[in-house]
DNA sequence: TCACATTGCTTACCTTACGTAAGCTGCTTA
DNA sequence: TAAGCAGCTTACGTAAGGTAAGCAATGTGA
């Protein structure tokens, strides 16, 4: 959809499709942010994000890897998750969405 | 996280965390994208979306208008859904997606 | 006008994903 | 050497999604 604009359909592409359903996988966002603010470690991961438990933390990070989102590193004793070039790039989208996000909050405020 | 990166904690927000929960969640982003393609009819946008099902895009409405992301609109016979403000303001989001999508489908191409 | 199709839903049922909790191995610190 | 933490995995119940059918209201065609 560019300039002459005709409400008609074919706007479905499945390379969207796909990257929204990683990036907007429950927990997918919040880890990813995490690890876009410095995180590196498991723990401080998992402890940086309320409600978010072990199992999760290690199904999404196992799938982010397979993706190559994400690098398990290994080298020093200490077990680290780095994201890769790929995982860095991701990182204009989460700015937009935090812009969106005050927007939705003017509207839908959230309890508390 | 500005200019003095700190690999410190505290990058969890919740505003955010709920912004890319309702972008994210299955469907939502190809139904979104459709309508700001400029699809507004029920079976024109589940058509749009291959796999969707009607049950579903009901829902996903239902939780759209309650946001006030969609706004339904009966005022003809025929029932169209249109974004609000707030659901047009998702359009940069988007944009950054489809950036996103492309570097994806590079380091882990999608099947057929 | 009477059968048939379409639109925008809802309901019912089963499967997959997620929440919760516990446990377990390898390493560290007291 | 007992206790603790990090990074997992396993087991099980609940919630979300897939699949299919149905249904009222309107349109359409013969």
């Amino acid at each position: 959809m560019s300039a002459n604009e005709e409400p008609n359909g074919e706007c479905y592409c499945p390379e969207f499709h796909r990257a929204i359903e990683v990036i907007g996988k429950r927990w997918s966002g919040p880890i990813l942010q995490s690890m876009l603010g410095g995180l590196t470690r498991f723990s401080d991961i998992r402890d940086n994000v309320p409600g978010l438990s072990d199992r999760l933390l290690s199904e999404r990070l196992k799938s982010f890897e397979e993706l190559g989102v994400v690098e398990r590193c290994t080298a020093t004793r200490d077990i680290h998750y780095h994201l890769t070039d790929l995982g860095k790039q991701v990182e204009p989208v989460f700015d937009a969405v935090e812009v969106w996000a005050i927007q939705l909050s003017k509207v839908a405020p959230l309890p508390d």
